[in-house]
DNA sequence: TATTGTTATACTCTATAACTATA
DNA sequence: TATAGTTATAGAGTATAACAATA
């Protein structure tokens, strides 16, 4: 059990994935917090921040957040009673369903998109602008490739 | 609206912050994954590898994560009734009660560790030796100052 | 009086299973 | 028969408020 037995990873992995899992959590007390005081949850700002360019069918919004249909059905009552989205049966497929913004939460989520920007601003500025674009590029090579 | 209208940031600041997002997002979708392959929630979880190596009171454990204490009394109370966890009167404060892991939470928290590490594995294999120990540095920056 | 923790309550998030309607 | 979505149900996570015990 000691640090310095072996292992299958390299040391210096495990550290990174220290780094990697701290810092995820650190973004996410941030938007949690964001989100908090925009009255949404977590799960709520990430939808409205999926469906702000486009609309989504029930079933591709669950898969797009790793969520069940069921749970999708609640998340989307719930911001629709709120005035924040809409539901529209889809014109292809009478079993489908397009989930859309409405105005309110097209405004809610340019807002909740600042206030995040805002809010992790101060974390960036502990980097140069070169650095900035180093890290940007290796989180995006970490993520994939970017958009081909 | 529009991408290329003025801002308070600086555009290049707007793709750090997605980039950091997206990530977080994969991240925590990788450690829920871990957490439920092993019967956990994430808060589960974290809550285990917050106390793998000390003991804390329900309220310091409380503000590690954010949480309220009622919050925190819900949570151990169900790790205690799953022997993960154990409870007992602190001997300076009358009032408090130290939260510590039982062997059963040890052991489960060590393999859930050893899960994220190769979970997150094929993502970091994305980049180079060079490339993840800058990454990690960058990342450790943008955290705060390293344990100093 | 202030602090530590628990309990009561309510709401959101989440999944599973059963169901309806359409393909 | 298979797919899209909803509803019913249950349990976990979360916060607020009220409470007991201790400092």
């Amino acid at each position: 059990m000691s640090p310095s037995s072996d292992r299958r990873c390299a040391p210096q992995a495990e550290d990174l994935v220290d780094a990697l899992v701290q810092t995820s959590f650190a973004i996410m007390a941030a938007l949690t917090r964001v989100a908090a005081e925009n009255d949404l949850s977590l799960t709520q700002l990430r939808v409205l921040a999926i469906l702000a360019d486009r609309r989504l069918r029930m079933t591709a919004l669950a898969d797009f957040l790793g969520l069940e249909k069921s749970t999708m059905s609640g998340l989307v009552d719930r911001a629709e009673k709120r005035g924040l989205m809409q539901r529209t049966p889809s014109v292809d497929d009478g079993r489908a369903v397009d989930a859309f913004l409405t105005s309110a939460g097209r405004e809610l989520v340019a807002k909740g998109r600042a206030d995040v920007a805002l809010s992790l601003t101060p974390l960036m500025e502990r980097l140069t602008s070169t650095e900035q674009r180093r890290l940007q590029d290796l989180l995006e090579r970490l993520l994939g490739e970017p958009a081909l």
